[in-house]
DNA sequence: GAAACAAGTCATTCCCCGTTGACATCCGCC
DNA sequence: GGCGGATGTCAACGGGGAATGACTTGTTTC
């Protein structure tokens, strides 16, 4: 639990700046996400990364300033740049049906997010960061009338199956699962066509 | 901001721990749906009850069970319960479209409950209410085939509309607004029909 | 009306955690 | 090889906030 050597294993080599500032802010996104913004010590991520917390202090000027890297580099446009009008539905139907463990970057980076959003002190940098970096590449492939409208839709419905999906870890069986999955990809597919 | 008076303001007639106790919950359930756990004071709380921090930890044994004691008092089946099979996508349309500030009281519950959802220690405890008495009553009136899935499909959406309220303060206009309430409406609709 | 108990107040303590600055160590460069 | 800047270590500070316990004030009961 508090090892993350998997995450940081080869780090003791030399000195290396880069090296230590990346391994605390990979540690610092597992903290957040777990953790939320008080939840998280520096004192810990800090141990995860092999560092000292005084660095935190030099590389990123004080825990805010780690937690605002640490959100940038959550919310990387990559995750929906490879989407498209065509394969978005049902990619994102097939993975929420999954468990909540596979693909465990995003799952963590949504956690993240998630506290993000539930703490009214970072709410609004998330805020900016999702209308820029996940709802501005929406509305581009969407088209159509009442852009505005259907992205937030869209948005909405995209959360709250992640939301779940953190909630109940238990996936769902069989015929039911297939029945989800067909359904979430329908409504979605509705949302971008029309 | 400081003075939620307004939830307690006949409170000092006499000596009566009961209404403090009502009090003190009273005003620990807006803290803690606005600033969460650890962004919410008991000095604060004590202060908004017109009471003595100290008594919060004689009433309820600390802060966590103060937390807990608001948790359960915010996991009501009222708000559920109004809702029928035919009413149940307009006025949740209808709700979504609105400015976050209205229903104030839902709100703050339903941030509550999304702040104990990113809590890992109040996480399980809000799993299992939300399953016995959002799902269960859901599910009791959709009916048809592949329940589970789209009882599970249904929460979703609910949920992320209400998160993506809570991070975009700002409504909708006009007739965006209008095609947003109408698309979520068939949206919900759609779900609960078929 | 006075004792006994409950309700409320106050000051203090204690711990946690972010921050800071002084110190040690390593690396590149001439 | 030694100088200087960059990297890493350590101990201490300080503020904030929950918890504690003794003290005061009100209320009930006989």
């Amino acid at each position: 639990m508090t090892s993350a050597a998997t995450l940081a294993p080869e780090r003791p080599r030399k000195r290396d700046a880069d090296a230590t500032r990346a391994a605390i802010l990979a540690a610092a996104k597992l903290h957040f996400a777990k953790s939320g913004y008080d939840g998280a010590f520096l004192r810990d991520i800090a141990a995860d990364a092999g560092a000292d917390a005084a660095l935190i202090n030099r590389y990123f000027g004080g825990k805010d300033g780690l937690f605002q890297a640490a959100l940038k580099d959550s919310i990387r446009p990559d995750a929906i740049s490879q989407w498209s009008r065509e394969n978005f539905a049902h990619d994102v139907a097939k993975m929420m049906a999954g468990h909540a463990h596979q693909s465990v970057e995003r799952t963590h980076a949504f956690e993240f997010l998630l506290q993000a959003a539930t703490n009214p002190a970072t709410a609004p940098l998330l805020n900016v960061a999702v209308q820029e970096r996940f709802m501005a590449p929406i509305r581009d492939w969407i088209g159509g009338d009442h852009v505005e409208a259907r992205a937030r839709l869209l948005a909405s419905v995209f959360i709250g199956l992640l939301v779940e999906r953190l909630i109940r870890d238990e996936p769902l069986s069989g015929t039911e699962r297939e029945a989800f999955i067909e359904r979430t990809a329908a409504l979605l597919q509705s949302l971008v066509d029309h």
